[in-house]
DNA sequence: GAACGATCATAAATCGATTTATAACAGTAT
DNA sequence: ATACTGTTATAAATCGATTTATGATCGTTC
């Protein structure tokens, strides 16, 4: 690596005639030094251009004014190729792009445990972490090392933590539920994914109270989250054997893909005969044929709550706590009667 | 900040009755030490799970294996809220997830040149700057640290360098005018941007050129980025006003969605007096009634491209020069003459 | 004029690594 | 015993900042 330019401390304190020191204390608004100075290193640095280095300043243990994301959901899989997998990808660019807004940096950062880490890792500031698992490693990692985080999605990691920031999963089921039930739909069948985050737990919990408030027998069948919209073939395919449902409620989007597919190969009309909709909008449900109803969880507000619940744990400003978000459900073909 | 526990090399010395050095060495594999303290140094560390910390490390100046990302056309607007802006989003996603897979971080960072920048910011190994413009001041900038980057569009402010990654907007131009062509259409109006970059230029030059060889009169007007909507319909009412041409294709979804909302409350029917089409997809033209017919320049592409040449750039590996990436162009029903 | 306080600036230690120059040692030749 | 090689480990300088302890200067006061 070629050594960069970079202009130091030194420069500025020989060019304003000082100690680095005093052009430490000076621009950090510390110590005893007296206005005149003080004005006139702020003056010169300026006029310099100076910036202190980054790297020299963190090694003292200043904040770095950058966190991390890690996306617990896709180091399971493996795979970080987020092909019509809308949700991780907006919740990346809307989490960067609110990191930024406060002027802040964030940066991607893979399973923290695979090694080698990427070097950074443990020197960010803080992070957030996307839907943690129970017993999450990654967590346990962040609290041996003191590193501030935050929690997208219920942490069930930590069942007591307060922070976290989450979609309104109950709302969401509800939605959805309500609006199967509304067309007539008696047996529905929940689709869900087999990690043990909470997004998985709550939106099981909500489907299992609202069936049994609404005195229906519960359905429920996992699919892995790898597994795609093979694993929604794999579903149907099941159900093509059990008993064909009135209903069904896909976690993803891919699953919901499958399942179309399947239904629609073995003669089951979807939505005359069936019904369908995902709880995770995404490109795949939105250019299906029929487009599938689904629900947008906002990742933009979700990335926007996390961030600035993270800013203010490090800030040690006081937070919000135990977020949850509000979010959409779209009607479209896919549970369109009428349609 | 609470200091972080953190293992340094001195523990790693003293649990292995070496030097510090030693460790240093041995963990890099350098110097002269024997292969047997060397296997030593590197089983303690491993058993410790020390890991160097970064910024010490970086302040010797060894690449910190992160990179930055710059959107020169979101700094001129001064908004990073990509709502309905598709590229740069799934641009932003693609970089992070292509940085990542090979083991490096990458940040989104904020106009270089507002103050106070990120402090990371100059540390970074390298950058991404997505369509710079003549004369661009980041890229002075970065020039000026010595800091390596790759332009992902033309640099139009280095037109020698030959470190670019970009759409081939001469193909998608081609494939959108032809289309308009096949389908009747004689007087063809390009709207276009007013940053001066890349694409802008490209595909102007292209439209030109194109109107040239089928001999067709060109007729360009443009719309500032920052004016989304409204900049369409501003300039859908000049062209009520001078005449309502055969077909427009507009640079963005945005003007497009406001050309296609002018018309129409003006009684001009789309597609069939005058067909539609935008040369970047987004949301917005998917989903306007009817649906805009785009150009996909395949962001996930441009970035892994991109972000490939900035890695073999820093690493001093043979990289691809001028590289231009092919396009699609999605026939919509805002230019099917049939629909 | 000596002693004392305030006020202000600096020297030096420190953060955790990398890297160079040097030292310690064993083995061989003289 | 001395000198000379290699081989291997370490001491110490360095990167660019922050921060504490120290010191210098000046004006008051007795």
């Amino acid at each position: 690596m070629a050594r960069r330019k970079g202009l130091t401390i030194e420069d500025v304190a020989r060019a304003a005639g000082v100690s680095i020191a005093a052009v430490s204390l000076a621009l950090n608004d510390k110590g005893t030094l007296s206005q005149e100075t003080r004005a006139r290193v702020k003056r010169v640095a300026a006029e310099l251009d100076y910036q202190a280095d980054a790297l020299a300043r963190g090694l003292r243990r200043s904040p770095m004014g950058t966190i991390g994301l890690v996306l617990r959901p896709l180091d399971a899989i493996g795979s970080y190729t987020l092909n019509g997998v809308d949700f991780f990808s907006r919740l990346l660019a809307a989490a960067a792009v609110a990191a930024m807004d406060r002027g802040i940096g964030m940066m991607l950062v893979p399973n923290l445990l695979r090694s080698p880490v990427p070097a950074f890792a443990y020197s960010l500031d803080g992070y957030v972490v996307a839907e943690p698992e129970v017993d999450d490693p990654v967590v346990r990692r962040l609290e041996d090392r003191d590193i501030p985080y935050v929690s997208l999605g219920r942490n069930v990691a930590r069942p007591d933590s307060p922070y976290w920031v989450s979609s309104d999963d109950e709302g969401s089921m509800a939605a959805v539920l309500d609006h199967f039930a509304s067309a007539g739909a008696r047996d529905i069948v929940l689709v869900g994914g087999t990690d043990s985050n909470g997004w998985n737990q709550d939106c099981e919990a909500a489907y299992r109270a609202w069936t049994a408030g609404a005195g229906l027998p519960p359905r429920v069948l996992r699919a892995a989250e790898g597994a795609g919209i093979r694993g929604g073939r794999a579903v149907a395919a099941r159900l093509l054997r059990d008993g064909v449902p009135d209903a069904v409620l896909c976690a993803t989007g891919r699953q919901a893909v499958g399942v179309l597919e399947e239904l629609r190969e073995a003669g089951v009309s979807v939505p005359g005969r069936t019904l369908l909709a995902t709880a995770s909008d995404s490109e795949h449900a939105r250019t299906a044929s029929p487009a599938i109803s689904a629900v947008d969880m906002h990742p933009e507000r979700l990335a926007e709550g996390a961030v600035d619940m993270l800013h203010g744990l490090i800030h040690g400003t006081p937070v919000a706590e135990r977020v949850r978000l509000p979010t959409s459900f779209f009607v479209r073909e896919s549970s369109s009667r009428a349609g």
